[in-house]
DNA sequence: TGGAAGTTTCAAACCGGTTTAGTTGACTCT
DNA sequence: AGAGTCAACTAAACCGGTTTGAAACTTCCA
């Protein structure tokens, strides 16, 4: 037997090692080691040497060595909760394609781990506190997250796609959801919309409470009243979609709306549907306008018709927060890593003036 | 000062170690690491006093330490090239949804790595000898791919979704292509469609050459001639399908195929947009048939008109290799390991009979 | 009572790198 | 010539777990 009972039973690959190498070159680990990582206290004739015989040997030094010696991992992580199953929603893998090419680009990779979510803090404990990864990436945090409280505690590097408040001491990335929305909204209202319908994402997520109060602050502040029937809160899909709008246009509850606001691209493509099978013209009849996150594949502006939206690449998000979240590993402080962009408003077909019925003031 | 130098450089956490831990309860770090590991040879109260203890202490084994001792890392990687960019493929992105939700039941989780196309292979490499993962994922592999003969030669555990061709000796997941296409295409000759377009992927994945040889088989049994120009291969979205659906149907070049074979539900909804735009009507003027890989958000059968498909969800591809993968990391042959599965043939009212026009035969 | 057998526990080696704290030898300065 | 400086290299400690091989302590039986 070539190898000990101990040798295989680690897994021992048969590899050459770093001593090994050494022991070949005739010189010490520790020579060889700054050798190959760049070290300037190593001959310039030993350096090559020691390039070219790793390079003979196919050397290729031991990552999980490496790790437990610098006690860094390359590496960063994210935890997605199994059961609202983020991996099913387009927005979020889009922001994951975003983020796992920005990390690429700094030699960093990812790590995907998933939990239930009664588990879910634990896991992030012990994530962090193995030492798995170098730094942590939230994402659709809650208004109230508890993974956010637990990483700042544990003063481990994290960085947020989202925001859960103003003043926060985290770093993060966020589109100005206030101001797109109340611009969303100030549009329709202009057009002489009142009775405007809001297809929002699930409660709890602080982006869906920000959409929401801005959108009531501009509606109360030109005094138009909206009834709870006209905001909807469920996963932002076209099936979704299709259900409230299609029952919210029946008229069963009262007056139908004449304009939607969507925060998606997905629902506006559901009401899309709803409003064609109730037989309304959209952009005359009713008005769509959604947040678009620039999904690869779907593209507002081939509907029918083209979609007005606030736009901002979710993809973007990710390469940014990339960015963020290695300078975060290097120390940066988080406060200088905040970062809120405006989300365009592009008027596009999908919206007109409001017909005669629509205009209305509803009754209180 | 608390902490040595080397420990902070070493980035020394505070945490509780096993050696602290151990003499914090009076045991020997040994006795500590099998109680903690569910080993037999522990008394049953020791185990109760380690356990306390360790919860009480928030011990957190620290995972790079476990790695370098067992061999294991728990991890599964996938490698993409950075310039080809799969994670802007939904298909890609939603089989990586299904594939990270499989490891994640099996407490698994995925490292994902991107690497530039002409540092593919040296990146491959580094990745399995030095111990990062356990086993690797290959998507989309080409006809004769690299990928796959380095992790053989190395007998690196390794899955893959799709296969390079018939009697290989790896374990693959993959849908039955050759019955989709053949199925589909059989479908529109039986119709009475003569001028038959096909839109392909990008030429040298091994599913684009097997799907159009099953095309070409079928249209060639049955003496109908296919001229090069029905044929495109290209990526498979909205709009590229859009573009080559355009160019075909203009007849700037010849008659226009009466029916369109799409790889994918995209290129199929760009096919539909220019026939609107032709001012062709699907489903009687025109015949598509799309291969759907069940986008969670793209539902063929609420296309307008709904949509005939061949039918294989990809996520499901995607949680049935991750079982694969654990099953081959713990040794299995991989011979049995090999997994093909029938594309139901779902005809809805996206094809109908050809239109007059398009029986005539083609002129050779 | 002595010894075999079985159960728990421990000291030390090990995984494969990195880093500290020197050592060696050549060169410079006075 | 002797002290000081500097470049190049090394031995050994270290990261924090796991596993081997042996020792200590019980229990059981002749």
């Amino acid at each position: 037997m070539r190898f000990s009972k101990r040798f295989e039973a680690a897994g021992g690959t048969g590899l050459t090692t770093l001593r090994e190498l050494a022991q070949h070159l005739g010189l010490s680990p520790a020579t060889v080691s700054r050798a190959l990582n760049g070290f300037p206290e190593v001959g310039e004739k030993t350096r090559i040497r020691v390039l070219e015989a790793s390079e003979r040997l196919r050397y290729k030094a031991n990552s999980n060595a490496k790790r437990l010696a610098t006690g860094k991992s390359g590496m960063v992580g994210m935890i997605f909760r199994s059961s609202r199953n983020l991996l099913v929603d387009p927005h979020f893998v889009d922001f994951l394609a975003g983020l796992s090419t920005g990390l690429a680009d700094r030699e960093i990779d990812l790590v995907i781990h998933t939990a239930p979510q009664r588990e879910l803090l634990a896991h992030y404990e012990r994530f962090v506190s193995s030492g798995s990864v170098d730094g942590m990436i939230v994402s659709a945090p809650e208004l109230d997250d508890r993974r956010i409280t637990t990483l700042s505690e544990r003063k481990f590097p994290f960085v947020v796609h989202g925001r859960t408040g103003d003043g926060v001491g985290y770093a993060y990335f966020d589109i100005d959801n206030d101001a797109a929305f109340a611009a969303s909204t100030s549009l329709l209202i202009e057009l002489g919309h009142r009775r405007i319908a809001l297809l929002n994402g699930e409660t709890d997520l602080a982006f869906v409470i920000q959409r929401e109060a801005a959108f009531r602050r501009v509606t109360a502040g030109r005094g138009i009243h909206i009834p709870a029937r006209f905001v909807s809160h469920d996963l932002m899909s076209e099936e979704q979609g299709f259900a409230h709008a299609t029952e919210m246009l029946s008229g069963r509850q009262g007056l139908p709306p004449t304009a939607f606001l969507c925060s998606s691209t997905l629902q506006a493509l559901g009401v899309i549907r709803a409003a064609a099978a109730a037989g309304l013209n959209v952009g005359a009849d009713l008005s769509v306008i959604a947040h678009d996150d620039v999904l690869p594949h779907l593209r507002p502006e081939h509907f029918n018709p083209p979609l007005t939206v606030t736009r901002s690449p979710i993809r973007m998000a990710g390469v940014e927060l990339a960015e963020m979240m290695v300078a975060r590993m290097s120390g940066v402080d988080p406060l200088k890593l905040q970062r809120m962009v405006t989300a365009d408003l592009i008027v596009r077909a999908s919206t007109g003036a409001a017909p005669l019925t629509g205009r209305q003031a509803w009754p209180h």
